[in-house]
Formats: structure tokens, sequence, C-alpha cells
DNA sequence: AATCGCCGCAACCGCCCGGTT
DNA sequence: AAACCGGGCGGTTGCGGCGAT
């Protein structure tokens, strides 16, 4: 089954936008809302695929966003958040308001990606670069060929490996009771070490919100999407 | 002044997922 | 259950600007 094209390739503009195109685009969701994408460029007057007509509001249009230079403590929350989310865009950009999932990629990719591999640090993993082959080695030593089965696998075929997030302060075995426990665990930006950004919560009562974390559990609405 | 190469960023593309019919 | 649709995401591309030669 194929899929119908998002809209006629033949009669819509592509590259770069013009002014007039952006004055009816912001024009048009001043006017009627985001709404369908899919039928915005035809109502709006504009010869542009919906897509296109998404991503230009997103990305460039939409009044809340921030424009200039990333400052270092927006700098160091990306490398954080990256560690923790991988290549996870829109997550990374719901935890940096006015910030778009492309600006956060782009800027990853031009910026900081040669910032770490200049302080030997692997972009990928995180860690240096030397600990990374090293380990890699030792992989290679210790399974052989790479088709070779891997000895978990062959023990636990059934093993989960999916990625769980944990607060970094979060004790799993403190005798505590967890509404005790509250003080040990820190607020988001103090987890990611920007404890002093406009968004520290500590003094506030928001224990325990790393992540958009409550009290250990992923609350889904504080990782707000793009 | 002209050319070349590099870099950054805006935009596109293909795929995936969830919702609806 | 399958087909279809729209929205969203991450990877990639291509163009324009800018510095070096």
């Amino acid at each position: 089954m194929g899929r119908s094209p998002c809209c006629e390739k033949a009669h819509t503009n592509k590259g770069a936008w013009t002014k007039e195109e952006d004055d009816r685009l912001v024009a048009h969701i001043q006017a009627h809302g985001e709404g369908c994408w899919r039928s915005l460029p035809r109502a709006a007057g504009l010869l542009r695929c919906g897509k296109s007509c998404r991503l230009r509001w997103i990305n460039y249009l939409r009044p809340d966003l921030k424009r200039g230079n990333f400052t270092d403590e927006e700098d160091e929350l990306i490398i954080k958040l990256h560690s923790l989310l991988g290549n996870k865009w829109s997550l990374i950009a719901g935890r940096l308001p006015g910030r778009t999932d492309n600006e956060i990629k782009n800027y990853w990719n031009t910026h900081i990606r040669k910032k770490l591999l200049n302080q030997g640090i692997d972009p990928s993993s995180h860690r240096s670069i030397k600990e990374a082959t090293v380990e890699e080695e030792r992989m290679v030593e210790g399974f052989g060929f790479k088709n070779q089965k891997q000895p978990d696998e062959e023990k636990c075929p059934d093993l989960n490996l999916e990625l769980q997030i944990c607060p970094p302060s979060y004790q799993h075995s403190s005798p505590q009771p967890l509404e005790k426990r509250g003080r040990e665990m820190l607020c988001f930006y103090c987890s990611l070490g920007v404890e002093n950004s406009k968004g520290c919560s500590c003094s506030g009562n928001s224990r325990g919100d790393f992540l958009g974390l409550k009290n250990g559990v992923l609350e889904y609405r504080s990782l707000n999407m793009k």
C-alpha cells in the first residue's frame, strides 16, 4: 500500500521562504489557528506543502521563539540532556523554552559535537574517546567474531534492555519512606548541575522533578513535545 | 577582484506512529 | 483487522555567507 503524497509536488514552491509567504502564513494562523496543516496552504493562499508550512511556523515564525546565541547554561543543559536522552531532539527542546528541535539539532552538529571532540569526549557516548576505544576492543576480544552470539543473549533470550531514566540522587535502598526522602532528591535543574538557573525549584515543593519524574515516576505531560 | 573551500543553518525527505474510518 | 490520514521526528541536503588564497 503506497501513501498518498502530502501535497501536489508539481504545484508547490520549494526552498527559502519569502517575506510575503511568511506574512501570509502568520496572518492565517493568527486568524484561524494551526488547524489542519494539509489544507492550510490552500486556505492561506500559499503554494507550499503543508509540512513545509508547519516547519516554517514551528521553527521560525512562532512568536514565543527565542532567537540568538545559545548561552553557556543552555550548552550545559543540552549536553547533559543528550547524554541522558540521545538524539531525542524534541524532548531536549521541550526542556529549553523558546528553542526548537531543529535549532538544537543544528547547534549540536555544528558546535557542541566539535567542542566535545576537542575535549576528547565522544559525543555519542559522552565518554572519553580513549575509554570508548578500549571498551570497544574489549568487546571484540570478549565476543570474538561479530556474528557469534553474545553470552548474555544465550543465557537470557528475553532480557529486557529498555532504557530506564532515574534521578541521579535517588537512593533505592534508602530505608526512609519516599515522602521523607524528599530533600535527598534534586530538582530537575540541580540534577543537571545548573542549580542556580532560573528554573531551579529546590526551594519550592517540587522535589524529585527530574526529567518530569515525580517521585521517580515519569510524568509525560511535563516533557513538552514541540 | 576572482575563485575556492569550508561552515552554518534553513528546509526537505522518508519513515514512523497514533488515531480514525 | 486493514487501510488511510495527518502529525511529528530524526537524518540529510543544499544554498548562501565568509574567510583564505
